[in-house]
DNA sequence: TTATTATGGACATAACGGATCTATAATTAA
DNA sequence: TTAATTATAGATCCGTTATGTCCATAATAA
């Protein structure tokens, strides 16, 4: 029950992204200096980001990436989607069980209506992974991107 | 980032414990009918739930599991962090990169004083997690029989 | 065209989850 | 006290996933 450390590093990777917004283009090279990771395995993970529309990618010289779309309209929960997947956190795996048909046949007996409304069980952990979900959705890039220049009271361009 | 099976089984188990309430101690053998997981396994998630006070055990002819306190007391929080163990879900692993030390500089130079803040990353998926804690937290397994006797219109004791 | 950069696939390895088996300890019924 | 019963703990096995590297190839801009 960890988010593994590719979420970590995509995290990091697109708040780093998100600062260098207007020299477009960042480098694996820089990327994997900034974040202390190998370039082999970030490349796997920006490939990711890239599949799914979250980083855009250009080869060649003074290539590299920036990202797709601003970064307010990219929440936690669509880089942890790319990264974990998209699967539901609990699967149950009982439902042939004794327990299962107990804890189901009530619900049939009363509604018949075609409205599967699921176990008393799945429902309290889905209803979990919502609110988990609906938090996450709700913080994205920009929201790091603003506090981190909130807090640094000298303007953040030293250059 | 799933849910182990085991998760699924201890909770399954509990939920079994709690409606033979009456019944003191479920032998390993009828728990793992019920649920359709073998004993050998079963034990082991038993026997983690009893070293955690979760359910107290008894063993000798006629012996077995039962809750060892009632069931309002256990939270789904409570077995999760059993079974799952009580590490923080994002642990980052970036702590001595370039990266780690713009972000976290601000704060440094903002405000000096011990009151440690951790960075903006971190900050965001701490929240989501004591969300999730809280949510799990108010749910327990005396809700899941409430419910479950609630629907059943006609009496839950056949017998 | 050429240097540069991303991409994808093939591997390698370690860690973890899921599961089984067995020997041992504890308890109760007889 | 004895014997049957039941939980406990450790060893061990296997498959999958996570983490990570390497290399050949494709795409692009200068
Ligand atoms: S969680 Fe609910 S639906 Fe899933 S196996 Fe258990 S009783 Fe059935
Ligand atoms: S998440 Fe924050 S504290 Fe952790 S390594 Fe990244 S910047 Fe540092």
């Amino acid at each position: 029950m960890q988010f593994s450390k590719s979420t970590d590093y995509a995290l990091h990777a697109l708040v780093h992204l998100g600062h260098s917004e207007r020299r477009h283009n960042v480098g694996i090279k820089q990327l994997s200096g900034a974040l202390g990771v190998s370039e082999s395995y970030l490349s796997k993970i920006m490939s990711k980001l890239r599949q799914d529309g979250i980083v855009r990618a250009v080869p060649g010289v003074n290539g590299g990436y920036e990202l797709a779309r601003p970064a307010e309209q990219i929440s936690f929960l669509d880089i942890i989607e790319v990264i974990e997947g998209r699967q539901r956190m609990f699967e149950c795996s009982n439902s042939s069980s004794q327990q299962h048909l107990l804890l189901t046949e009530a619900e049939i007996a009363e509604q018949e209506s075609p409205k599967r409304e699921g176990c008393l069980i799945e429902k309290v952990m889905d209803g979990a992974e919502q609110h988990l979900r609906q938090y996450l959705k709700g913080h994205t890039i920009q929201t790091i991107l603003d506090e981190s220049r909130k807090r640094c009271t000298h303007d953040t361009n030293k250059k």
